[in-house]
DNA sequence: GCCAACGTTGGC
DNA sequence: GCCAACGTTGGC
């Protein structure tokens, strides 16, 4: 069991939508790193959902229901995507900003490569997001 | 809306 | 293969 952290604007596609939805295709990803992290994650691999933007930070809990496939939006290019479900909402949101002033998660890949949209989260900085969560 | 950081492209 | 130019992401 692995865990991650995937990015999304919550105006192209928010936590809002997955729970709406009951799951998703996690598609677009143009970015090899991006796409080669997402190739490793396994069915039952837990990520954070996290929002970028004006209110970045961590809103929920989901799953990876379905290994890597084919994107179809891919017009060129050799592109993933893995199928997610949601687990749940998060008591409050993780901001960035509490992220950064936490030195328990300053080797998290958010803070030392913000740009990266699905990263790899280290089972110690998973268990500790959750014990700050209340 | 600005801009720093990072990734990609393409000329040489 | 180097690197300048350009595009994109995302925090602020």
């Amino acid at each position: 069991m692995n865990y991650w952290l995937l990015k999304s604007e919550p105006d192209i596609f928010s936590w809002a939508k997955l729970v709406e939805d009951g799951q998703a295709m996690w598609d677009g990803v143009r970015n090899y790193q991006a796409r080669n992290n997402l190739r490793s994650m396994k069915k039952g691999d837990i990520f954070f959902f996290y929002h970028s933007g004006k209110k970045s930070g961590i809103v929920g809990l989901a799953e990876v229901i379905k290994e890597y496939y084919p994107d179809p939006t891919a017009k060129e290019g050799d592109w993933s995507v893995v199928d997610v479900k949601p687990i749940r909402q998060l008591k409050r949101i993780i901001s960035l900003n509490e992220i950064k002033q936490t030195p328990q998660l300053q080797s998290m890949v958010l803070v030392k490569n913000s740009r990266l949209s699905v990263q790899p989260v280290a089972a110690g900085e998973y268990s500790f997001i959750l014990t700050i969560e209340e």
